[in-house]
This record gives structure tokens, sequence and C-alpha cells, in this order.
DNA sequence: CTTCTAACA
DNA sequence: TGTTAGGA
């Protein structure tokens, strides 16, 4: 198949279909044309790939740990102790933007709780 | 009509 | 990523 029903089969713009060919992540045949040519495997590959970058991971980290990954039942199974590891980085990174976003949403309480805030917001005189 | 590359009011 | 120009 060519890229068009790739991307009508998998929902993903053809666009990103050649971003993910530009980085590693898919290696399509070439017609003679220029034209790419998929395979059915690739239907599957593209949903890992979705997946994975849904989990929070870049086309870097994806390109390396693609190839851990053990198709079963349209879910992903972890095949080796790297996918696992990244998958465990990626989630203590999402504990620390939780962190932040805390601190800053501490931050912007302080700011619109605070009295001169509720004054010059509520309390101003007719001038 | 579909796809390709390159580039960005 | 989207979109578009210019070409095959």
């Amino acid at each position: 198949m060519r890229i068009g029903e790739l991307a009508r089969r998998t929902g993903v713009s053809e666009r990103a279909l050649r971003y993910y060919e530009e980085q590693g992540l898919l290696t399509p045949q070439r017609r003679p044309s220029g034209y790419r040519v998929y395979g059915d495997a690739d239907v599957a590959a593209v949903r890992r790939i979705r997946i994975l970058l849904g989990a929070g991971l870049n086309t870097a980290q994806i390109l390396e740990i693609l190839p851990c990954i053990v198709d079963e039942d349209g879910w992903l199974t972890p095949d080796c102790p790297e996918l696992v590891d990244a998958l465990r980085q990626q989630r203590d990174r999402i504990d620390d933007a939780i962190g932040e976003l805390e601190t800053t949403r501490a931050n912007l309480d302080t700011i619109i709780g605070s009295e001169k805030a509720a004054a010059s917001r509520g309390t101003r005189p007719p001038s």
C-alpha cells in the first residue's frame, strides 16, 4: 500500500508518516517512481509508535526500544529491560512535571488570594 | 488524482 | 505538524 492508504488505515497524517520515516521509525520500500510502499506490518508498527509517543517518549527513544517490543493482541509487551527502563524513566519525569505544576498552582493561589489582590479587585472606591 | 521534496505569512 | 508550491 502507498502512504495515502496507510494514513487512512492508521488515522495518522501522511506528514507524520514521512516524519516517522525520517526518524528511522519506518523504512518503507520505494517504487521506481519514488512512491513509498508499506506492508501490512507497518499498520501495526504505526500503532505501536503512536502508543509510545502517547506515553511521552520522543522518536529517538522509540527508535531505541522499538526492537524490544513484542506485538501481542493490539497492546505492547515490554520484551527487554531497556524498554521497561525507558518507561520507568518517563514515569519519573511525569512525577517531576506534576510537582512543578503543583508549585506553580500554589503560587497562583497565593497571588489570587492575597489581601492586596482582593482589595484592588473588589474594594476600589469610586473616584 | 496521488505522491514527492522542500520550505514557511 | 499543517500547509503549500512546483513537479512527476
